[in-house]
DNA sequence: GCCATTGTTGTAAACGTTTGCTATAAAATA
DNA sequence: TATTTTATAGCAAACGTTTACAACAATGGC
């Protein structure tokens, strides 16, 4: 329905061929046709069929970008990161939610696939047996963020998460907590949870023991925390300082905690990890480990723009610093 | 470089037709010739072209999505509803987030347009002197959300955002308040701003007068609110509750108030709108007004795609009912 | 005044599909 | 057996661009 090259083409008195390179400021067109051509184009409402375009240059001009759950407030700060630096190189993005559902992951990788996006960012959600299976995407250039690729030709972009686990275990035993607890997905992973590493890492360190009862198997929601906390409540036996793996977890645990009538963080302590804005805010003051999401989207852009142009293409792993935001969850 | 369904028909000893009609389980191939071609397709990993399908068929199969704020907690709920039911319906969505800045909620639109997605949500932000020319998406079905398009044409769905100022001012003027204050974005926006309506609303339905010295102009951000009652609470001369267009700056200004030694509600009653996640966080407990995000999300799609389809395609007008949310912060 | 050069425009193939039309062979009908 | 119907398959146009190549006129050098 709307204009193609060809009516502005009839219109302009010349040949479509012309008006292409008049639009795409091609050279070998005199000047007063080049402007009666636009003239023409602007008159019409002319827009650039992308879809026609996209068949013959055989490149889209959209990434694609995979998430698992864009209700975790890390999330979309990522995605701000990703989105605002793919438009500026004039890049769309489609964009896909999983909800850590690993079928929909692989059906949203083949959407794109048949879209034949230039490119992916895919934040994996959590892992499952049934190996995970990214060929469907062919040689679309793709970087990993938030959790390392095995693949060795792969671009990825993340966090120390292993140092973030154990500087947060750290900074809890040297307050002087013993029985320092882990809630996160210690079982669902197939892939080494690094977070969790580091936290036994730093058992190591100072020389104490794992105690296998205080660490609590969840998924990353806010409710889980709270759930297990309830439970753990009752028990009777539990730790003084908890680790969780992200703040939703941290939150859902501090509920969870200030519900059964205890203090934060005079009973139990809590550090969260990647600094969602809530963690900051007066009412809830969470110590964590933040990641630098904005930028980690930001760079994973560049990294996959690179990657797409063949130039600068070998695969790059960048490996981001935690840092340690000490408030007074603990 | 993707197997391409010329390869297939090589390869099959058939022509491409027949490949294309075998692919598509359409009428009018042999059995067995069908298997053969399914067989060497999956032997070669196809993937189909949806750039060259789309330039026939005239359609893409993906649909746009622009918002305002990523950031604010509202829009990935919402953002999860579009997203859930568009997959469901094998529509992928562009995402795009525009900072409210209204040249690249123009810029996004555009885009769009060029990708020829099949249908368009729209979120505006913040609208701005230079009239928002929606024009540029040529006749692309769209529906607005979160606020009425003026156009008679085009449909919407909304909140009854009138009616949810009123209720939330109703609220703290019925708990005993008469300095009841109000935050919001009521200058930059040209349009009518509702919610600022329904608290004029309730002024006069219980016969109080308006004081222009409690009524100060925000955009939508935290900090916005936090400065704010920061400013006026070092004047002295402060509302004693307050209700704020959006949960964020119900936030901030809960913030400055504690900060300042305050209490909630005792010194000064705090209503929200939005209900996002963390106004019901224990920590936190607004009072607020609640949207069906997620709902609101769903309802538009499936509006788009009748408007897409052709069928059942008059404008609809969806006006969600508000619902108030006591929590303790009034 | 002839040839080479330059600048401008037109022509047509290509991108990978879908689909209406035609062609063929087999089956059914007379 | 001759004719019509049916099932299957091939052919080619179309979708809206980009772009290599050819065509042509005007210009300049000799």
């Amino acid at each position: 329905m709307p204009a193609t090259i060809k009516d502005i083409a009839k219109k302009a008195n010349v040949s479509y061929g012309t008006v292409s390179r008049a639009l795409n400021n091609k050279y070998g067109v005199k000047k007063e046709t080049r402007e009666r051509v636009l003239a023409v184009a602007v008159k019409m409402g002319y827009s650039p069929n992308g879809i026609a375009r996209g068949l013959v240059k055989k490149t889209t001009h959209s990434i694609g970008l995979v998430i698992p759950d864009i209700l975790n407030p890390f999330y979309p700060d990522a995605a701000r990161g990703i989105e605002d630096n793919a438009l500026k190189r004039g890049y769309n993005v489609f964009f896909c939610n999983t909800n850590h559902d690993k079928n929909r992951e692989i059906q949203s990788l083949k959407l794109l696939m048949e879209k034949r996006v230039d490119g992916i960012i895919l934040a994996p959600g959590i892992e499952d047996p049934n190996i995970p299976d990214i060929s469907v995407i062919g040689d679309i250039p793709i970087v990993h963020i938030c959790r390392r690729c095995v693949d060795p030709n792969k671009s990825f972009v993340v966090m120390d998460d292993e140092r973030g686990g154990f500087l947060a275990t750290k900074h809890l035993i040297e307050q002087g907590y013993k029985k320092v607890g882990f809630i996160g997905a210690k079982d669902q992973v197939l892939y080494l949870n690094e977070r969790f590493e580091g936290y036994k890492q730093a058992f190591q360190k100072f020389g104490l023991e794992l105690d296998q009862r205080y660490i609590y198997s969840s998924d990353f929601k806010r409710q889980t925390g709270y759930r297990i906390v309830r439970e753990i409540l009752v028990d009777g036996d539990y730790p003084r300082a908890i680790f969780t793996e992200n703040d939703l977890l941290a939150l859902g645990a501090i509920q969870g905690i200030r519900e059964a009538g205890l203090s934060i963080p005079d009973d139990i302590a809590v550090v969260g990890f990647d600094d969602i804005p809530f963690a900051s805010f007066p009412e809830v003051q969470l110590t964590t480990i933040r990641q630098p999401k904005y930028e980690m989207g930001k760079i994973a852009v560049s990294i996959l723009l690179d990657q797409m142009s063949g130039h600068n293409a070998q695969p790059r792993k960048v490996i981001l610093e935690p840092q340690l935001v000490v408030r007074k969850s603990s």
